[in-house]
DNA sequence: TCTTGAGCCTGTAGTTGCTACAGGAGTTAT
DNA sequence: ATAACTCCTGTAGCAACTACAGGCTCAAGA
């Protein structure tokens, strides 16, 4: 009498492996809202399907942009109300698209001043470092 | 009896007017050994000096440059030892640049991604948005 | 002198986005 | 039957702070 039916759906290892996700990372994902509790068997164990592959992949996607959590959440949300629209969406991600410029341009500025650093170090074996030097400065 | 002596040094909130640095994070340093703990009053005050501001300086400075606390330690343990050497800093410096480097074209390489998605979008109020479609692909 | 308010002290919890571990139960292969 | 594997849960750890609670100390005004 044991079900020789087999379980439909993915277990957490093969949602991993087909997204690529850490395997932790899913149920953390879930323990915060951000994916949905997937139904179990009766022994408790998660099944999830391709509507969850989708999800993840979406998140993941998102955060490889450098989304943050929340900034996912509303993304999410639209989604869901599936009232979104051009306008909301590109409300959702100029703002962010202005924070990566941002990062970027304090990146250079930080790069430009630790190569020119560097370039007056002479490598040599003496005690003094320009380096330490404009550090202390 | 009662001393008249203006107490000699400089008081949490003097260091962090000094520096610029929170008054929490002052703490946060000496809690890690970042920053030496400084001596204290009879009533258990700290009291700060040049010193002080030179090394915190030196810290926030090299945060700003990106480097962390781990990196930071193996700095201040070169100016510690007195025995530097140009050589020694530019082979804990030189990798730290490459990093700073290698994040700035990661970002590029998100901000042209995302840049072209929210040129694809239209801004109307249509119910169907590239940018929806780009992060689900 | 008493009171008020600012500033100091400590330890601890919260933040973001995970990752890892402990200890136990279920499953699969030999 | 037993080993080896996956799954389950809760919890602790990481970086680098920031903030809060509860209690002292200190200087100045009424």
């Amino acid at each position: 009498m044991t079900e020789h039916v087999p379980v439909k759906g993915l277990q957490r290892s093969q949602l991993s492996n087909r997204t690529g996700c850490n395997i932790e990372t899913i149920r953390y994902y879930e323990n915060i809202g951000l994916m949905p509790e997937p139904p179990r068997t009766s022994k408790g164990y998660r099944l999830y399907d391709e509507t969850h592959v989708r999800r993840l992949r979406f998140v993941l996607r998102s955060r490889e942009l450098g989304f943050g959590i929340n900034e996912i959440r509303g993304l999410l949300d639209l989604v869901d109300r599936k009232c979104q629209t051009c306008a909301e969406i590109q409300e959702r991600t100029k703002p962010h698209l202005a924070e990566i410029r941002a990062k970027i341009s304090d990146l250079r500025r930080i790069e430009r001043l630790l190569a020119r650093t560097i370039a007056q170090c002479s490598g040599e074996d003496v005690p003094e470092c320009p380096i330490l030097d404009a550090l202390a400065a």
